[in-house]
RNA sequence: CGCGGGGUAGGGUAACGGUAACCCGUCAGGCUCAUAACCUGAAAAUUGCCGGUUCGAUUCCGGCCCCCGCAA
């Protein structure tokens, strides 16, 4: 590995698209000094302790790794003191969960820089992503920024517009925006170093904001638009999962739609899973549980 | 010990203290110009594994393995 000397950044994230960032990054030759992730949290039916994909990542390539549960005195002073004497110019912000306060993203000399999967300032907050599947905005795109003090608010330093052409499911958008991210990041990353590079305002009038999505969003409701639905399933494939509850042997159960499609202008069901039982086909579902839209 | 559901013929479901039913599929035959349609018939399940209760368990109880929903 022949690292680009002058490229030095620490990395903060906590989710399966941070690591997809670092993994593109790393390919590009940049490695982080060091990694910033939240604390392990009880995971899965048994709620065990479970470090998050990124402590993991980190753990494996050998990267320092700090999770802070909070920035409290102590946290801050780690992050300077790691920081200063040139070590690290830059903090890099990739899905990182926790909004970061000022005592943290003005420690580094060229302040902190996040990638945002939008093209900002269309679709601010934590579910930029979703909510271009579910208002079938296929102009998008990914941002690098500046952060301030407020949500995705910062000067937009770089921005690439990308179009889709039919939507893939949620963890799919996400890699690939991931790694259009990355790229990005990786080739403005020297200029904007060494201070060469502009950054521009947002336009905060044309701002949009989304939100966090909950549990009955999933809800599907086959009498409505088929296209809306299948846009709802592929959106939350990952969660909070689309689904619909029928009535079976005399109990309420909820079924939940795990694959689907959408072609010529007919929204098919491919696969579900009932509750209490595996994934199966969808034929299979409405032969035995005698269902049908 | 976070809460809960489930493992039954090739696939998906049902039933119930007295050895298992339905749908699809498979095979054979029939009807059709023909068919993925329809009709008739057949094959196929030691009901996840181990132990217990019982005259008798798939059905009740305990343990184990595996799967899943909720919650986080």
């Amino acid at each position: 590995m022949n690292h680009e000397s002058s490229i030095k950044f620490a990395f903060f994230g906590s989710s399966r698209m941070s690591v997809v960032v670092l993994e593109e990054l790393k390919t590009a030759g940049l490695t982080p000094i060091f990694v910033v992730t939240t604390p392990d949290k009880p995971q899965g039916r048994k709620l065990v302790l479970t470090p998050n994909v990124v402590k993991t990542w980190a753990i494996s390539n050998r990267v320092h790794v700090f999770d802070f549960g909070k920035f409290d005195k102590v946290a801050i002073d780690s992050l300077s003191k790691e920081t200063t004497g040139g070590s690290v110019s830059v903090f890099i912000v990739a899905s990182y969960g926790k909004i970061l306060p000022s005592s943290v993203i003005n420690i580094p000399p060229r302040k902190t820089l996040n990638i945002h999967p939008s093209l900002l300032p269309k679709y601010r907050g934590p579910s930029p992503l979703q909510q271009a599947i579910l208002d079938d905005t296929k102009r998008t795109g990914v941002t690098i920024m500046r952060i301030d003090e407020q949500m995705d608010h910062g000067p937009i330093v770089a921005q690439k517009e990308i179009i889709m052409n039919e939507w893939p499911v949620y963890e799919d958008f996400e890699e690939m925006m991931a790694k259009e991210g990355a790229h990005l990041l990786a080739s403005i990353l020297p200029e904007w170093i060494a201070g060469k590079l502009p950054e521009m305002e947002q336009d905060h009038s044309k701002a949009t904001t989304t939100r966090k999505f909950i549990k009955e969003d999933g809800l599907i409701d086959f009498t409505g638009d088929q296209y809306k639905n299948f846009r709802k399933i592929q959106a939350f494939h990952e969660w909070p999962q689309s689904y619909f509850f029928i009535d079976h042997a005399s109990r309420k159960i909820r079924i939940k739609i795990t694959s689907a499609s959408f072609t010529n202008g007919k929204l098919e069901i491919i696969k579900v899973i009932p509750e209490g039982s595996s994934e199966i086909s969808f034929s299979d579902f409405q032969k035995g549980y005698k269902f049908s839209l």
